[in-house]
RNA sequence: GCCCGGGUGGCGGAACUGGCAGACGCAAGGGACUUAAAAUCCCUCGCCCGAUAGGGUGUACGGGUUCAAAUCCCGUCCCGGGCACCA
C-alpha cells in the first residue's frame, strides 16, 4: 500500500501534492476550527468608530443534542454573521443556553441525576456539536441562565420591578398543568392544553406573582405599527393577542338597591336595545343579588359551571346556559327593568364580568334570549328592511339606522356610537374605555429548576423583599425529587427557613421560581456585557450593541418569547438600564424542518434507520409512509446532525439547509438533496485544483479577439453573480437563489473554452466563487482560499463588489410576441430606438408568418426586453 | 366563525416593481469513460401533436382588467398557521 501511494504521488505534477486531490471535510473542518479558535476570529469588541451589527439566533434549551431545527436556524444566522463581517461590520454573534426548565427536573426524577449536572453535561455536548458545525460565535460571551451570575441580576431586576409596582402578587384562578405540576401563563395555553406537554389545563385558585405587562399594552401595540423589520404575520399575531377594543363602561343601577352593575361594551350604540343583564357565574354579585327563593337553583348552577374545565367551556358546541337570579337592574337610558341572569358564556376575566345583553344585535344574546324567552327590542334597522323581534332568526350585527333610541333615532349607528358615548359621559352614567385582551403575565412556577423569587415571608413584617446585598438567592443543591411531584424547594427545610431581613425573626422563603421565559426576556442584553459585575447591564456596552439588528428563530415564539422580550426591554428602559425600547430591529422567522413519517403496523413509528427497502427491520412488514411533518422524536422522523456531519461534513449540512428552501418556508428533508450539496462542493473543489496551475502562473490574459470574448463573457458572469448573491443575502435572505447563482457561475467557468489563455480572468472567477461561498461553507472556502495562494484567512478578506462596467451588454435578447404569444427572439443593440427594434422584430421570419396578411393594430415595445405586435 | 400565509413539472423550488413560466438542484432516460461498478463528463427532460423545425396547451378552479397575468381584481375549492363565546 505505501508503495502504491508513493508511485501515485510521484506521478503527480509538481503543483499537486496529492493531499488536495480529494475533498475530505473532516480534515478541512477540524483544521480551520482550530485556526479560528486560536486566532479568536469571532471575538467582538466594542469600538465606537466602527459600525456594529448585532446578530442573534434564539438560544437553545440544552436538551442534550442539537437537532436539525438548530442546524438550520444557526446556519442561517451564520451566513448573515459572516457576510456582515466581510462587509466590514463589527459583528457580535453570541450563543448561550436557556438552561432552566422542566426536562432537567424530569431527568432528576427518572434517572436520579441532579438537574445541574444533567444540564451542564448537555451544554458541554451541545457546545461540542455547535463547534463542529463551525458557527462563528464569540464563545467568550457564552451565558447559561442557570448560572447564579446570570439569575442574580434577574432577581435584582425583579426587586426593581417590585419597587415600581410592575411585579405584584395576587390570588387568582390560574391555568394549572396537572402533568407539569405548575401554573402556566395565558400565552402558554394552546387550545386549553399545556404548550409543553399538551395535557389538559385545569383552573386553580392560587397566590401568584404577576408582571404588569398590561401597563405596556398600548405601547406594545402602537410599536407594532412601526416595526418595519418584522414579518407582518407575527405583528398581526401580537396585535390580536393584545386585543385592544374601544367602547364604554356603563353602570346599570340594580332595582331597589344602591348597587350598580358595571359593564363594558363596544356597542354602546345598542344601549337602548339592552333588555337583560348577563353576569359571569364567578361575578361577586351573582349570589349577592339572587332572591331567596331562587338561591338553591342559582347555587347549583354556579357550582356546576365552576367544575367545568376551560376546554369544555370554550369548545365549539358548548351549550349556552343561564339562570335567572330573580333580581332586576335598570337600563339607564330607557328606564326599562332588565332581568339579571347568570350566563355560562360570560367570562369573569374579560371586561367587568358583566355584559349588557342586546339580543337583537348580538348573536349570543339572541340565542340566549330565545332559549329563556327574554324580551327583545330592535334599535338598528338595516337599509331597506324592517326587522321585527318576532320574525328575526339571527341577530343583526351590520351597520344601519338607529330606531327606538330616543334622541338618537335616525342617525347611522357609527355616528350614534360617538354621540351616545358623549351623552353617557355628560350624564355620568358611563365613560369611554379601552379594554385589552392581554392579561398580566403570571410568572410563578411551582418548580425547582428555575430562578428563585427573592422574597421572604415574615409573620410580623409580612412580605419582605430579599435585600439587594443578600442576592443572589441561590438554588440549594441538596434537594429531593419525587415522581409524585410537589416542589422540591418547598420541601427543602434549609432553603425555606431563614430569618426576616427586617426584624430578624424566623421567616420563610418564597419557594416558587420564575417562569423560564423571564430568563429569555433579557439574555440578549446580557450578551453585550456577560462578565459585568456592577449590575445586570453595563450601560456603555449595551447602548453600543443594542438593538439586535437581526434576530432569527422559529415562528412558534411569535407571541410568547417575542412579546415578553419586548415588554421586558421597555421595563428596563423605564428603569433607566437601557436606551432602546424595542429589542429586535429585524426579525426573521424560519420554517420547520420536516420529513415524512414511517410507521410499522406492529411496531408503530419507525426511525429512518429502522427501515430497509420499505420494510420494518424488526418484523419485515411493509412500512407505511406518512405525510411530511415537523421532525420530532415522538414521531421518529428525525435525522441526527452528528451522523450527517460524520458522513458529509458540516459544510454540506449547512449548504443543504440553505439551498433546499428559503428560510421562511418549511424545509423538507431529502437525503438526495444532501448528496447534491456534497456533489457541488466536490465539483468546486475539483475545478479549483484542476486550474490551480493556470491561476498561480502570474501570466496575464491573451489579447486575441477570441480570448477577449471569453474574458468578457466570463467577467460578465462573475460580476452578475456577485451582484445577485450580495442582493439575495442582503435584501431578501434568499440563500437558495444566492447559492443557485454561484452554481451557475461554476457551470459557466466549467464550460468556458480555452481557459489556459485567460488565467487572470479564470483566477478572478475562482476567487469570486470562493469568496461568495464563504458565508455558506466557511471551512471549505478557507481551504480553497489558501490553496489559491492567500496567506490571510478568507474571513478577514472583504466581500467582493461588482463592477458595473462588466455588466454592460452590447446586445440584448428581445422576445417578439404576436398577440401575446412568443414567435421569435432577436438580438438588438442595447437601448436601441423603439423604431429600430420594431423593424428588426418585423423582419423575423417566424414573426412574419404570423403577421402577414393581417392588420397591425398596435406594437408595444418594452426597451431591452420585449416587442408585442397586436394584429387583427 | 374570524384573521394571516400558501396552492407552479415526477420532487425541492425560481421567476424582485405585470413583460420568454419552470433558473438552480434532485429524480428519471440515453450516451461516453471502465473488465465491471462507483465517481466523473456529455445529451434529453411540463403535458399533447410533430422530426430535433414548428404548433397547441399549461402556474388549484371559474370569471374579469390589460397589448401582455403565476403576478392585479372578484368569486369558489383545498392545505398550513394563529385566535376563538373578548361583550
Amino acid at each position: 500500500m505505501p508503495v502504491f501511494i508513493f508511485i501515485y504521488k510521484a506521478a503527480l505534477p509538481p503543483w499537486r501534492s496529492g493531499m488536495e486531490e480529494r475533498y475530505v471535510p473532516a480534515v478541512v473542518e477540524r483544521k480551520w476550527q482550530e485556526i479560528w479558535s486560536a486566532d479568536h476570529s469571532f471575538r467582538a469588541e466594542e469600538n465606537p468608530t466602527r459600525n456594529k451589527f448585532y446578530l442573534l439566533e434564539m438560544f437553545p434549551y440544552p436538551s442534550g443534542r442539537i437537532h436539525m431545527g438548530h442546524v438550520r436556524n444557526y446556519s442561517i444566522g451564520d451566513v448573515v454573521a459572516r457576510f456582515k463581517r466581510m462587509q466590514g461590520f463589527n459583528v457580535i454573534h453570541p450563543m448561550g443556553w436557556d438552561a432552566f426548565g422542566m426536562p432537567a427536573e424530569n431527568a432528576a426524577i427518572e434517572r436520579g441525576i441532579h438537574p445541574a449536572i444533567w444540564t451542564y453535561e448537555n451544554i458541554a455536548n451541545m457546545k461540542a456539536q455547535l463547534m463542529k458545525m463551525g458557527f462563528s460565535y464569540d464563545w467568550e460571551r457564552e451565558i447559561a441562565t442557570c448560572d447564579p451570575n446570570y439569575y442574580l441580576w434577574e432577581q435584582l431586576i425583579f426587586l426593581k420591578m417590585l419597587g415600581k409596582g410592575l411585579a405584584y402578587k395576587k390570588r387568582s384562578a390560574v391555568n394549572w398543568c396537572p402533568q407539569c405540576l405548575t401554573v402556566l401563563a395565558n400565552e402558554q395555553v394552546e387550545e386549553g392544553c399545556c404548550w409543553r406537554c399538551h395535557s389538559e389545563v385545569e383552573p386553580k385558585e392560587l397566590e401568584q406573582w404577576f408582571f404588569k405587562i398590561t401597563d405596556y399594552a398600548q405601547e406594545l401595540l402602537d410599536e407594532t405599527y412601526r416595526m418595519s423589520g418584522w414579518p407582518e404575520p407575527v405583528l398581526i399575531m401580537q396585535r390580536n393577542w393584545i386585543g385592544r377594543s374601544t367602547g364604554c363602561e356603563i353602570d346599570f343601577p340594580v332595582a331597589d338597591s344602591a348597587k350598580r352593575i358595571r359593564v363594558f361594551t363596544t356597542r354602546q350604540d345598542t344601549l337602548f336595545g339592552a333588555t337583560f343583564m348577563s353576569l359571569a357565574p364567578e361575578h361577586p354579585f351573582a349570589l349577592e343579588l339572587t332572591v331567596a327563593d331562587r338561591r338553591a337553583e342559582v347555587e347549583t348552577f354556579i357550582a356546576r359551571i365552576r367544575k367545568e374545565d376551560k376546554i369544555k367551556r370554550t369548545s365549539e358546541d358548548y351549550e349556552k346556559e343561564g339562570v335567572f337570579t330573580g333580581a332586576y337592574c335598570v337600563n339607564p337610558v330607557t328606564g326599562q327593568k332588565m332581568p339579571v341572569m347568570l350566563a355560562n358564556f360570560v367570562l369573569m376575566e374579560y371586561g367587568t364580568g358583566a355584559v349588557m345583553a342586546v339580543p337583537t344585535h348580538d348573536q349570543r344574546d339572541f340565542e340566549f334570549a330565545r332559549k329563556y324567552n327574554l324580551p327583545m327590542t330592535v334599535v338598528i334597522q338595516p337599509p331597506g328592511e324592517e326587522l321585527a323581534p318576532e320574525t328575526m332568526t339571527a341577530a343583526y350585527t351590520e351597520p344601519g339606522t338607529m330606531v327606538n333610541s330616543g334622541e338618537f333615532n335616525g342617525l347611522d349607528n357609527e355616528t350614534a356610537k360617538e354621540k351616545i358615548a358623549d351623552y353617557l359621559e355628560r350624564r355620568d352614567i358611563g365613560v369611554r374605555k379601552v379594554n385589552f385582551r392581554l392579561r398580566d403575565w403570571g410568572v410563578s412556577r411551582q418548580r425547582y429548576w428555575g430562578t428563585p423569587i427573592p422574597i421572604i415571608y415574615c409573620d410580623a413584617c409580612g412580605m419582605v423583599p430579599v435585600p439587594e446585598r443578600d442576592l443572589p438567592v441561590i438554588l440549594p443543591e441538596d434537594v429531593e425529587f419525587h415522581p409524585e411531584g410537589g416542589s422540591p424547594l418547598a420541601a427543602c427545610a434549609s432553603f425555606v427557613h431563614t430569618t426576616c431581613p427586617r426584624c430578624g425573626a424566623p421567616a420563610r422563603r418564597e419557594t416558587d421560581t420564575f417562569d423560564t421565559f423571564v430568563e429569555s426576556s433579557w439574555y440578549f442584553l446580557r450578551y453585550a456585557c456577560p462578565h459585568y459585575t456592577g449590575g445586570p447591564i453595563d450601560k456603555g456596552a449595551v447602548d453600543y450593541w443594542m438593538p439586535v439588528d437581526q434576530y432569527i428563530g422559529g415562528v412558534e415564539h411569535a407571541v410568547l418569547h417575542l412579546l415578553y422580550s419586548r415588554f421586558y426591554t421597555k421595563v428596563l428602559r423605564d428603569l433607566g438600564l437601557v436606551r432602546v425600547g424595542e429589542p429586535f430591529k429585524n426579525l426573521l422567522t424560519q420554517g420547520m424542518v420536516c420529513k415524512e413519517t414511517q410507521k410499522c403496523p406492529r411496531h408503530g413509528w419507525l426511525f429512518p434507520e429502522d427501515v430497509a427497502e420499505g420494510k420494518c427491520r424488526k418484523c419485515g412488514s411493509e412500512a407505511i409512509l406518512g405525510r411530511k411533518e415537523k421532525m420530532s422524536k415522538s414521531k421518529k422522523n428525525v435525522v441526527d446532525p452528528d451522523v450527517l456531519i460524520g458522513q458529509y461534513g458540516a459544510d454540506t449540512a449547512r449548504l443543504f439547509c440553505l439551498f433546499a428552501s428559503p428560510p421562511e418556508k418549511d424545509l423538507e428533508w431529502s437525503e438526495r438533496g444532501v448528496e447534491g450539496a456534497s456533489r457541488f462542493l466536490n465539483r468546486v473543489w475539483r475545478i479549483v485544483y484542476e486550474n490551480l496551475h493556470l491561476v498561480s502562473s502570474s501570466s496575464g490574459d491573451l489579447e486575441d479577439p477570441e480570448t477577449q470574448a471569453v474574458v468578457r463573457s466570463l467577467r460578465k458572469a462573475i460580476h452578475q453573480t456577485i451582484k445577485k448573491v450580495t442582493e439575495d443575502i442582503e435584501n431578501r435572505f434568499q440563500f437558495n437563489t444566492a447559492i443557485a447563482a454561484v452554481m451557475e457561475l461554476v457551470n459557466a467557468v466549467s464550460a468556458a473554452p480555452n481557459k489556459e489563455r485567460c488565467p487572470r480572468t479564470l483566477g478572478e472567477a475562482l476567487e469570486a466563487i470562493v469568496l461568495l461561498l464563504n458565508p455558506f461553507v466557511p471551512h471549505f472556502a478557507e481551504e480553497l482560499w489558501s490553496a489559491l495562494g492567500h496567506g490571510e484567512s478568507v474571513e478577514k478578506s472583504t466581500w467582493p463588489s461588482w463592477d458595473e462596467r462588466a455588466l454592460v451588454e452590447e446586445q440584448k435578447l428581445v422576445v417578439v410576441q404576436v398577440n401575446g404569444k412568443v414567435r421569435g427572439k432577436i438580438l438588438v443593440p442595447t437601448d436601441a430606438a423603439d423604431s429600430l427594434v420594431r423593424d428588426i422584430a418585423m423582419a423575423d421570419a417566424n414573426v412574419t408568418r404570423f403577421v402577414e396578411g393581417r392588420e397591425i393594430h398596435k406594437v408595444v415595445v418594452i426597451p431591452n426586453r420585449l416587442v408585442n405586435i397586436v394584429v387583427g
